[in-house]
DNA sequence: TATCCACAGGAAATCAGGGTGT
DNA sequence: ACACCCTGATTTCCTGTGGATA
């Protein structure tokens, strides 16, 4: 039942929202152009690398085979945005027939068997492979009639981004041989792989067959500086945001910040764009630093929020557990063996969560100290036995507002852990208190 | 100086859940 | 109904290890 007690959703006004929102002050013109799947008209600072993939790409104008080759680079140095850039250019040039391009993020589609799929179901334009059930060789042959059909005589380029995710699983070595060979098995069409990687030892796990037919071309990115990342701001931010709304200094401060971050194009955009998001909703007319120093602040926050919300139930009990660790005990040192324990605890107080091994547990860590929000060094306390000294890298409130909105995690998060005060941990833990 | 703790983390096996074609 | 395929998560089994302690 409603009743006046809940006066703050009755009072909110959506048509008034609206009515507000259109009359505020129109600080973008073109969102999108801050997004990183924008490709703008010119990429500067990225012509060395534009006229290499040129170089290797253009004999298919003359109807010839393009090598595969591979770009690496740190995130945020534009290797998928050369990439599509030439690719708009190429398409531009009198090619009959076009060439296909097919994207392939290797994070997303990770399995070789989805590889397969992917390329099929894009050539398509159908979902016509299932997600499942098909033994890999089948699909490779379906896969080389269609390209033979569909494509002709022309030019299929393969992109697969972060291919190093690919690499390193399973089977991956396999099925990236397989690629690089399609054309010795393709009667009509050619293709091109083109491998996107920001590991640069990440040929290490590549199988040596892979790495000559792959790896013989290759283009390195290297990160902009802060007057580099000022062209690149300013370019976008000309087709972003209306006319005279950006403040002194503020696509300065974006570039500074992340050049600060190993010159990270990606995240300057998205200061830039957070920022006048942040000053839209706050009806300015302006963006201010003031902005960019709170995007920073939130962008961070969103990216941890997101992460904790995105990580499997086990995971986030696991992180409930270090939470309560460093809650309740704050001056004390948290051990794996310590949130093994409190770990135990909790999933019995949760229904229909099984417990998991210490192994398990264990990459899970892992996984949280990869995505920082904890550190986890590994230290021997000699006789007391080698383990990990695991430390909160997030603001507690963060970690408990976010565990919070997780209705099975929510439960156990203001209860004190009854292990907490078992003679075995309080021992231990003075014991390591002075080791550390 | 050998011992031994409490784990770390690699490799392979297993399981459940999604599918296939015949 | 059946044999078989693929995936992702997890378990099982295992070997390795740094340094305080006896």
């Amino acid at each position: 039942m409603l009743t006046s007690n809940n006066k703050d959703n009755l009072n909110f006004n959506i048509d008034r929202f609206y009515k507000n929102y259109l009359k505020g002050p129109n600080i973008f013109r073109k969102r999108d152009a801050l997004d990183p799947s924008y490709v703008p008209d010119e990429l500067p600072h990225r012509d060395k690398e534009i006229r290499k993939v040129a170089e290797f790409t253009a004999c298919a104008l003359k109807g010839d085979t393009p090598p595969n080759f591979l770009c690496y680079g740190p995130t945020g140095t534009g290797k998928t945005a050369t990439i599509r850039y030439v690719s708009q250019k190429l398409a531009q040039q009198t090619l009959t027939p076009q060439p296909w391009w097919i994207y392939i993020n290797c994070s997303v589609v990770s399995t070789p068997y989805r590889i397969l799929a992917h390329i099929y179901n894009t050539i398509t334009g159908k979902e016509k492979i299932p997600p499942t059930g098909l033994p890999k060789d089948i699909i490779f042959k379906k896969l080389l009639g269609l390209m033979d059909q569909m494509i002709g005589n022309g030019i299929c380029f393969l992109v697969l981004d972060e291919i190093d995710m690919i690499a390193e699983k399973k089977g991956g070595n396999e099925i990236l041989y397989d690629l690089t060979r399609l054309n010795e098995n393709l009667d009509l069409c050619k293709t091109c792989l083109i491998g996107i990687s920001n590991k640069l030892k990440f040929q290490d796990s590549l199988d040596p067959r892979v790495v000559s037919s792959l790896g013989k071309e290759h283009i390195v990115f290297s990160i902009y500086n802060a007057g580099q990342l000022i062209d690149i701001l300013e370019n976008r931010a000309l087709i972003a945001f209306s006319e005279g709304v950006l403040g002194k200094g503020v696509i300065s401060l974006c570039a500074a910040y992340a050049a600060q971050e190993h010159g990270d194009a990606r995240k300057a955009l998205q200061l830039l764009k957070k920022a006048g998001n942040l000053a839209e909703r706050s009806q300015n007319k302006e963006v201010t630093e003031h902005f960019v120093n709170r995007a920073v602040n939130e962008l961070e926050k969103d990216h941890i929020t997101e992460y904790i919300k995105g990580m499997p139930i086990q995971a986030q009990i696991i992180l409930a557990a270090i939470y309560l660790l460093s809650k309740w005990n704050p001056n004390s040192v948290i051990i794996t063996g310590f949130v093994n324990d409190v770990y135990a605890e909790l999933v019995t107080k949760i229904p229909g969560i099984k417990r998991l091994t210490k192994r398990r547990i264990s990459d899970y860590i892992n996984d949280l100290v990869l995505a920082g929000i904890i550190t986890a060094d590994t230290k021997s306390m000699g006789h007391y036995g080698r383990t990990k000294i695991i430390k909160l890298d997030v603001d507690l409130e963060l970690i408990k507002k976010t565990l919070s909105k997780i209705p099975k995690v929510r439960e156990v998060l203001n209860n004190k852990p009854s292990i907490l005060q078992s003679d075995r941990l309080v021992y231990k833990n003075n014991i390591f208190k002075k080791l550390i």
